[in-house]
DNA sequence: ATGGTCGGCAACCGA
């Protein structure tokens, strides 16, 4: 079984790139992100004619999830908070009997903004709502762009970013409690590498062909899944082609 | 070479 996520900066946009993708590597799960399209507009027909179902969340101009998947996602939920999501970033569900999260977390702003306050809390929820309703030794698959990188080695200037929006000690606490429960760090679990990157920032001139990058994108597994997992990869094909998104795929292979 | 990020959506906001 393949499975991905994708930061697309705009499904609309990105169409070209992501059917050319699909086409190429027929994945079974993808979990998109940034979708930036309202439900009416989402386009569903060519992702169908594709082979794929597809479960999505919108709004206008900002967030929303989807996501697609060969076998139809069962029991869809679209909030993470329980009195009802007033943004589009949370979208769960079961697919041939593994638990699925696609998440999109709030990137922040400024440390001590609003905006920043509403990111640790939507992290600090999200890890709740995991611990409350799932087990860490039954199947269950987080991904997703956190907007949270970990370590030194997975940005491009660690000194110049300590303490600043996506590289800040509260965020990574946050994080922390995931592992604990029992979330693995499927990419983690194949590779030490440094400089392995996720996203590069548009207004970093040449910030890709530069690699100044940052890992924020994640394959969360719980233990028994990610023992299935025998591989995972980052894939630049969406930045090879006319209009790159900011993010890439990151792919995963899992014996089930 | 005389600019220099995108996308959405209609003036700027968010990333």
């Amino acid at each position: 079984m393949k499975f991905a996520t994708f930061n697309t900066n705009s499904i609309r946009a990105r169409l070209p790139i992501l059917l050319d993708w699909l086409k190429r590597e027929s994945p079974d799960i993808l979990c998109l992100q940034e979708t930036k399209v309202q439900d009416q507009d989402f386009p569903l027909e060519p992702l169908e004619q594709f082979g794929y179902h597809a479960a999505f969340r919108g709004q206008k101009s900002y967030n929303g999830v989807a996501i697609l998947s060969k076998s139809p996602l069962q029991d869809p939920r679209l909030d993470l908070f329980e009195e009802g999501d007033e943004q589009a970033r949370f979208i769960s569900g079961t697919i041939d009997s593994i638990s699925i999260i696609n998440i999109y977390v709030p990137q922040g702003s400024q440390v001590g903004s609003d905006k920043f306050q509403y990111k640790l809390k939507w992290l600090q929820s999200l890890h709740d709502h995991i611990a409350n309703r799932y087990e860490p030794d039954a199947p269950l698959l987080v991904a997703g762009d956190f907007n949270v990188a970990m370590e030194d080695r997975d940005v491009y200037d660690p000194d110049g970013f300590r303490g600043g929006v996506g590289f800040h000690p509260e965020e990574q606490a946050l994080m922390g409690k995931f592992f604990k429960w029992g979330l693995v760090d499927i990419f983690r679990k194949h590779t030490t590498e440094a400089e392995q990157y996720t996203f590069w920032d548009y207004r970093i001139p040449n910030g890709f062909k530069r690699n100044m990058g940052w890992r924020i994108d994640y394959i969360l597994g719980t233990v028994p899944m990610a023992e299935k997992s025998s591989a995972i990869w980052i894939d630049t094909h969406a930045r090879g082609l006319k209009k790159p998104s900011d993010h890439t795929f990151l792919v995963t292979s899992l014996n089930v």
